[in-house]
DNA sequence: CTGATTCATCGTAAAAAAACGATAATAAAA
DNA sequence: TTTTATTATCGTTTTTTTACGATGAATCAG
């Protein structure tokens, strides 16, 4: 019991889950409007606003960058992040070849 | 040490990061691009499809419901699940409210 | 060179998620 | 009424996530 069973899907469903998986906790998801408002910070400054330790959001920008959400690159003694545009493009494009399929059917349950 | 913080963000994000904690899952992703593709149909045409055991089946039906993404009504000793175009709507506006601010900005890291 | 700042990583603990088999519940069929 | 088919729920185990403090590494200021 507990296997891993995620393989067995497309990759297609595979990388979208990922998506979702890196917005899928409020704390990434202030991260993320934080950048989009100010274009590219600090992870300081991040720090500041979001009410976890430094080390909590260190990890959550982890993961945003494994996810390929943001990228990052270290200035002196600070890092400096912001979003990968492309990355987001995709995930909608993704996400609507999913489910556009039968939109319009605007199905009533049974 | 492990205390829930997530009630200490904004309603829009705790919301916006649900509805994607329901969809980061393959198997959940899988769910719906079924439903979509045929509109409706009960529990054991998916689980037929799905490399995963009845019951779990049934718990990720159960989590997709519970964040508004299915409907799912019971017609006699089986249960007809259908997707919720709606919220899926509320999804991308609330998304596109939240990360459309600066896109234009197309920002060079650092 | 020393000290201060900034951030990432490590170790750890608690909580949640993922998966299954077994069992219960429900309604149709015999 | 008894059986059968279908699905939900329960109990359990393993894995993953979340969160923190403490420690390290890297750079800037003095």
């Amino acid at each position: 019991m507990a296997v891993h069973k995620k393989e067995e899907f497309s990759v297609k469903e595979q990388n979208l889950a990922a998506f979702a998986k890196a917005i899928s906790h409020p704390a990434r998801i202030a991260i993320l409007s934080v950048l989009a408002k100010r274009n590219q910070c600090i992870c300081g400054e991040i720090v500041e606003v979001l009410p976890l330790a430094q080390s909590t959001v260190s990890q959550h920008l982890k993961e945003l960058k494994n996810a390929g959400l943001i990228d990052g690159e270290t200035d002196g003694p600070r890092s400096c992040y912001c979003i990968n545009w492309k990355a987001f493009e995709k995930f909608n494009t993704d996400f609507n070849s999913l489910f556009e399929k039968l939109k319009e059917a605007n199905a009533k349950c049974c």
